[in-house]
DNA sequence: TAGATTGTTAATCGATTAACAATC
DNA sequence: TAGATTGTTAATCGATTAACAATC
């Protein structure tokens, strides 16, 4: 890729050095934020504790956005990352479910700098329904076909039981959902193909804790 | 190991081998649920969407668990992996940050089913101090020390912001914290060495599936 | 220019997959 | 016993690290 072009997936990119990216941009805006101009490879590595020859090698599934002698400029840096990631992008979501997690979602969650406007918020609950959350009236998962066909969300947050999961996927494909941030135990991928799926299991997250914990312990 | 041991970490285990533990946990689970009695790697690779090799490779870091020509039994291997994961362990927990998220985490997880039990929620807003989340009285966050010093917590589980989980780190290492749930964007990792520390970055998460909804579109 | 630091290629390391003898 | 399926070793694949020429 042509230096100073700006540069969107090279190819094919792993999941890894995807993963990676949002930490990135997290330290770029904190130094951004902190009057850093300029920052090379291997103090950013120092700061993020990995090597410099990984974000090089991970910048460079994008493009060259360094200089030589010199190293990246950090705001331009910080916002190339964000295009890559798409965060310029708009989207259209709804979440299901709106129990715990999922208010906590509606109400701690900044959609807003990742381009994502909430659309509606869903529940089968009687109790629920009606009531306000962050600004938004919860509406009943009775009327969900009908909303996304009027309003064409792209992007659906799962915060219901996995069976309620299972029984709602397929008709959120067929209206257009093209995406999904999964917080339940229904494995999509697995049904459906050439949807974005972004699973977080804080069960399993929390297990692992434990096994951590354990290892930790035998050590001594 | 000889078969038939109980067994523990063997060795050093990858970090995505532990990943994974949670998840076949989950799937047994729900195969023990069912009544089934026995599964081979191959049946169970079917459903997980991955490799019988994998599983058979993953389990062996432990012991050998099956049996040639048989397979799995469901309810052994189930129990087997809670026992690695350290399920039945005992944990002392508190809670940092009683916003949004803090309360859904008190409310929607269940500790109990991991070994942990939730002595305490903490907060520093005056407004969130004495109310009730899940029949617990939120604290204030002054008495914090003194509680650790009293009460022996050994997992800490951060819902507060980055700086705030900055200042009480070192405290709460101190204190005998050993494990972190981590929500905040602070990096404890490369402050404290000899400490469990599970990430949850919700934003980072979201910022992927943003990621990933703009691949899916330039293929296209 | 000299020094610094990138972009990129090559070497290493680790994780996944394939193969198959052991054995239930 | 014959068939099935494990446990484990070997082969492959991918990701990380090291090295260094290019160049600002």
């Amino acid at each position: 890729m042509p230096k100073g072009d700006t540069a969107l997936a090279k190819g094919n990119v792993s999941q890894s050095v995807v993963r990676r990216l949002p930490r990135y941009h997290r330290f770029l805006k904190d130094l951004l934020a902190a009057g850093t101009v300029r920052i090379s490879s291997g103090d950013l590595s120092a700061k993020m504790g990995l090597t410099a020859s990984q974000i090089r090698q991970d910048l460079n599934c994008f493009g060259g956005f360094g200089q030589q002698g010199y190293g990246y400029n950090v705001k331009d840096l910080y916002e190339e990352i964000g295009r890559i990631l798409g965060l310029d992008q708009t989207h259209r979501a709804i979440l299901l479910g709106a129990g715990n997690l999922g208010r906590a979602i509606a109400l701690h969650m900044d959609f807003a700098a990742r381009g994502f406007t909430l659309l509606g918020i869903f529940d089968c609950n009687p109790a629920l329904v009606g009531m306000e959350v962050g600004g938004q009236t919860i509406l009943d998962s009775a009327g969900l076909e009908e909303f996304c066909a009027v309003h064409h969300p792209d992007v659906a947050i799962l915060c219901i039981p996995k069976e309620a999961a299972r029984e709602t996927a397929a008709m959120l494909v067929r209206r257009g959902i093209r995406g999904f941030w999964n917080f339940s135990h229904y494995d999509l991928a697995l049904d459906y193909e050439g949807i974005a799926v972004e699973n977080v299991h804080l069960g399993d997250s929390l297990s692992t804790l434990c096994f951590r914990l354990n290892a930790l312990a035998q050590e001594s």
